[in-house]
RNA sequence: GCCGAUGUAGCUCAGGGGUAGAGUACUUCCUUGGUAAGGAAGGGGUCAUGGGUUCAAAUCCCAUCAUUGGCUCCA
């Protein structure tokens, strides 16, 4: 007998060999229906796979999310049963769960696999799910493994055997596919009830460009259809958010062709939007001793052969602007901090100076693969609300708390709460990608960590994701189709100071080098302004909103009272627009609602006569007749609010 | 950059080897209407661009450009 300890403490005994799915049914039949694995000491197991000695035991279902990537999992076993059935000999890459489903490579060979081939594909992996056919593991000697996918003419499988230790090695068959698997797996087909082939993509055998390119198929399965109908709703809504929607129905950016791909064009409404951000931010800074400055679009090409970039990214970049005289070259710049390390530099500093924060909305242009474009969120013109902060070692992590504390006034001011931030480490395995002394990167990496943690940031750490020149921590933000941006970033940089030479002198009267801080809290407005709009579905804080009212007379005859209550709100600071279009009322409201203008005030007879307007708020309808110094308040008030959030 | 998909009116899209369609927006007229679409008429497209096949191409084929889903990349 072996003792089993539950999540709740209690501990049962069972006979040596039990399985997950024999202790659900100890406990109830309506639970063993449902366990998908277990949870053995830490371990993700099949719920079929006996327990040995005395365990921990969590018994999960399609509510643990350790149980939905089981299920995924399996589910692209079962996809790759379909397809096998479908187009004999195909080769299998790898098949993982992801965040929300599962995606296989194949190799087709030749054949071209498209959407249109979905419905035969769900189809045949519902068909073999009724099967309910059982996962059977197995251990296999690396020996046995070679030989059967040498047989089988599998060169993806054998590759990924290479990597793995004799006597580690498992193979998992269901029905009449067999893979090379660690597992775990659901019990058996039969749990998948509802199958969705997502999309196709190319990718890379183990993600290298230069080998052979798999087609990667996304799919998604539940254990219920009315999950997968809930599941297509949310991507529907999701849609709708999508910021390159509502950024051309909403009038905020363009692009064209001609101006070129990845250069936005910011509309009479998305550049109001803008200001309205920047303003914020540039209070916001000067309140924290930021000091502005204005630095060129371009900068000569000496600039970025010593601050390194050059080297880095010179043959991938726009390339160098020539003029009429003989070696003289420009960039573009592709980023601000050189050109503020020169400002540093245009005069002797005292350690009573540090820290200097220069701050400048400076645009930049970056050639990113045409690829990769990307709406608003990537592109290869943008403004970065950068600054850099050049302070003494000692005021690093002061200075990056003082950072941390900006963001997360700029995120609440803007309802962002789900955020995580991602602390960006060197990869200690190869060193030759980044510049700089050892010493210097710990020092770096262990202000940025101690920041965090005093700050109560909620962390993920990824290492081998640092900057060439120095660690950083970056606030991820997922946008409507749950992709992860970056939005603020802060990074610690000691190479630039030296590369420029930066020095100040300390209270011992010796020249001393300082530290640079690179921060920027939107990270790029145009990013920023991306997520934006999909966080509140292109309705806009009153104080962003590029048109705050809509004036909306009920006839002609309204006009100039129309106009009046215009000009005295444009005094008052409120911008909008009047309606004046020969239509009804009602078709004036309705447009404004689709324009999600926040305040819709309509003005006739009555209005005129006791020299008010009736508000309409948007999304919620008629709020009453107000005079314009009620409404100015209330406006005022609303306004407050929004950004004293916290 | 690579693999797949897409490109028809300002916008959303239907159609499809015999010379172009809807809704909406726009213009004009009628209507002066009180809280989410009043009515009528009209203008608007080298069917992304360049080649090829064909008596005939917007439609089929190829290339290019752009968009898009991913991959790789992201100072």
């Amino acid at each position: 007998m072996i003792k089993i300890t539950l999540p709740d403490g209690s501990v049962r005994e069972f006979p040596e060999g039990v399985t997950g799915l024999d202790v659900a049914k100890s406990i109830s039949e309506g639970l063993a229906r449902n366990v998908i694995a277990a949870k053995v000491d830490d371990e993700v197991w099949d719920a079929t796979r006996p327990i040995k000695k005395d365990s921990r035991i969590k018994l999960l279902t399609w509510d643990d999310p350790e149980g939905k990537s089981t299920f995924w999992h399996s589910s692209a076993h079962l996809m790759a049963e379909a397809l096998e059935s479908l187009y004999p000999g195909v080769k299998f890459g790898i098949g993982p769960a992801i965040e929300t489903g599962f995606y296989y490579d194949v190799d087709f060979g030749d054949r071209v696999f498209s959407q249109e081939e979905f419905k035969a594909v769900e189809d045949k992996m519902l068909e073999l799910a009724r099967q309910k056919s059982d996962y059977v593991r197995k251990e296999v000697s690396k020996k046995d493994a070679i030989e059967y996918f040498n047989k089988k003419g599998d060169e993806y499988k054998l590759d990924l055997l290479e990597g793995l230790e004799d006597g580690t090695i498992t193979f998992y068959t269901q029905g009449n596919f067999v893979d090379l698997c660690r597992g775990p797996h659901i019990p058996n087909t039969g749990f998948i009830k509802a199958v969705k082939l997502m999309n196709v993509a190319g990718a890379y055998w183990r993600g290298d460009e230069k080998r052979k390119q798999l087609t990667r198929i996304y799919g998604v399965t539940f254990p219920k259809q009315k999950e997968l109908t809930e599941y297509l709703e949310v991507l529907e809504e999701a849609k709708k958010r999508d910021h390159r929607k509502l950024g051309k129905e909403l009038e905020l950016f363009a692009f064209s062709e001609k101006v070129g791909m990845g250069l936005p064009l910011w509309l009479p409404k998305g550049a109001a939007l803008r200001e309205r951000l920047e303003n914020f931010l540039k209070r916001a800074q000067i309140k924290s001793g930021y000091s502005p400055v204005v630095t060129p679009h371009i900068g000569s090409k000496q600039l970025y052969v010593t601050s390194g970039h050059w080297d880095k990214y010179g043959a991938d970049s726009f390339q160098s602007i020539k003029t009429p005289n003989e070696g003289e070259e420009f960039l573009l710049k592709p980023m601000n901090c050189p050109h503020h390390c020169e400002i540093y530099k245009t005069k002797p500093r005292s350690y009573k100076d540090l820290p200097l924060r220069l701050a400048e909305f400076g645009t930049v242009y970056r050639y990113e693969q045409s690829g990769e474009l990307h709406g608003l969120t990537r592109v290869r013109g943008f403004t970065q609300d950068d600054a850099h902060i050049f302070c003494r070692p000692d005021q690093v992590k002061e200075e990056f708390m003082k950072v941390i504390d900006l963001v997360l006034y700029v995120f609440n001011a803007l309802g962002f709460e789900n955020y995580t931030a991602q602390i960006s480490l060197r990869d200690p395995e190869n060193k030759e990608k980044y510049i700089g002394k050892d010493e210097d990167w710990q020092k770096a990496e262990a202000a940025i960590i101690e920041a965090a943690t005093e700050k109560g940031l909620k962390t993920v750490t990824e290492t081998g994701e640092a900057a060439f020149y120095g660690p950083k921590l970056d606030f991820m933000v997922k946008d409507a189709l749950g992709r992860q941006w970056q939005l603020g970033t802060i990074q610690v940089d000691y190479q630039l100071p030296q590369r420029f030479e930066l020095e100040y002198i300390g209270s011992d009267n010796q020249k001393h080098r300082p530290v640079m801080i690179h921060r920027a809290p939107f990270g790029s407005l145009e990013r920023f302004v991306a997520v934006l709009i999909e966080h509140c579905a292109g309705n806009f804080p009153l104080w962003l909103s590029p048109e705050q009212i809509a004036i909306l007379p009920i006839s002609e005859k309204f006009a100039d009272y129309a106009q009046k209550v215009y000009s005295e709100l444009e005094d008052m600071d409120i911008r909008g627009i009047i309606d004046h279009r020969d239509e009804k009322i009602g078709r004036k409201i309705r447009d404004a609602e689709v324009k999600k203008i926040p305040y819709m005030l309509i003005v006739g007879e009555k209005e005129k006569e006791e020299n008010k307007v009736s508000v309409r708020k948007h999304g919620q309808g008629d709020i009453g007749a107000m005079t314009l110094e009620e409404f100015s308040n209330y406006f005022r008030k609303e306004i407050q609010s929004e950004l004293n959030k916290n």
